[in-house]
DNA sequence: TATTGTTATACTCTATAACTATA
DNA sequence: TATAGTTATAGAGTATAACAATA
């Protein structure tokens, strides 16, 4: 980081070699490819995302669970998974995760015994609160750091990628 | 998938209740979360990549590294590394796989035997002609997926979301 | 026989600490 | 002492097969 500024105060001194730090690599047809620039963005999101909510002790995943569980009470649990695009065996472990920390209840329907409906509890909706605060502030420092127009220029097609269908 | 197709066969038959199939699950605020999105569009494009990279039985993260050792002769394998953000410590095993295939060479800096410069070999320069086809053939994929305009609005601001500055 | 949820398992990705060889 | 690369390891994330309980 300091190294940064002193090449530059270093570029300034001797004025006209214009060659300040290392060459710059070249990232060919990299910055073409939509998945990888979709990957980078993705993970410099998620990276504030999880400092933020480091604090509840939540990945995104999570939060992502608990907001459909808060939004659709009593689903059965292959459609949360269904829905948030995990697969029902690896979602069993993030159920019990987050049961085992009193923020899920599960119940057993009664005219299906199968099925088992998704709810939060009163610790679970208490804490929502909180969450949603979190990130809500989150998406506010990606609008700042990339500005208004920016931010509000990616959902539309981001969902048409993600869900092959507009806002809706 | 014959399921959907009977349920709409269904509603159909049974006009007026409007009930067709489950009720749709309510996301509520998660479509209004930029982090939520990306991650579901950035999986929805590696699954075609990964399908049509199948066949060279290559990762979308090997392409880059490829990628980026065909534009940057040379260079230290720790500033490849860093330039795809990946942990030098996690990039050693990568190299060694690609290494193993005879796509890619190391050769120790005379100067600096501490260096490693990564090299494509002939044989990585050949696959690279069929990988960037490949590669060209699965964005056009997309972009007939989801329309050329919003195919396009997306690079400017996902760029900066990534990199923190405009495609420069 | 089909569906919901479960266990076991394996492979990839990512992150940290400690090491080597060079400088 | 600092840097480039390495090893070992542990934790997530993701994928498949096989199973129990229920319908």
């Amino acid at each position: 980081m300091d190294k940064v500024l002193k090449q530059r105060a270093k570029a300034t001194e001797c004025a006209p070699p214009r060659d300040a730090g290392p060459s710059p690599v070249d990232y060919g047809p990299l910055k073409q490819r939509l998945g990888y620039v979709l990957r980078r963005a993705q993970v410099a999101v998620f990276q504030d995302f999880f400092e933020a909510f480091s604090e509840h002790d939540l990945r995104p995943a999570q939060y992502s669970v608990l907001t459909l569980i808060e939004h659709n009470p009593g689903l059965p649990q292959g459609r949360v998974a269904e829905a948030l695009g995990i697969q029902k065996t690896n979602f069993v472990a993030m159920i019990g995760a987050l049961k085992d920390r009193d923020l899920v209840r599960r119940e057993p329907s009664k005219q299906d015994r199968r099925i088992h409906g998704l709810f939060l509890t009163r610790k679970g909706e208490t804490l929502m609160v909180k969450l949603h605060k979190s990130a809500q502030d989150h998406e506010m420092r990606i609008l700042k750091r990339i500005g208004e127009s920016a931010y509000h220029e990616l959902f539309s097609p981001l969902e048409l990628v993600a869900f092959g269908k507009d806002p809706g």
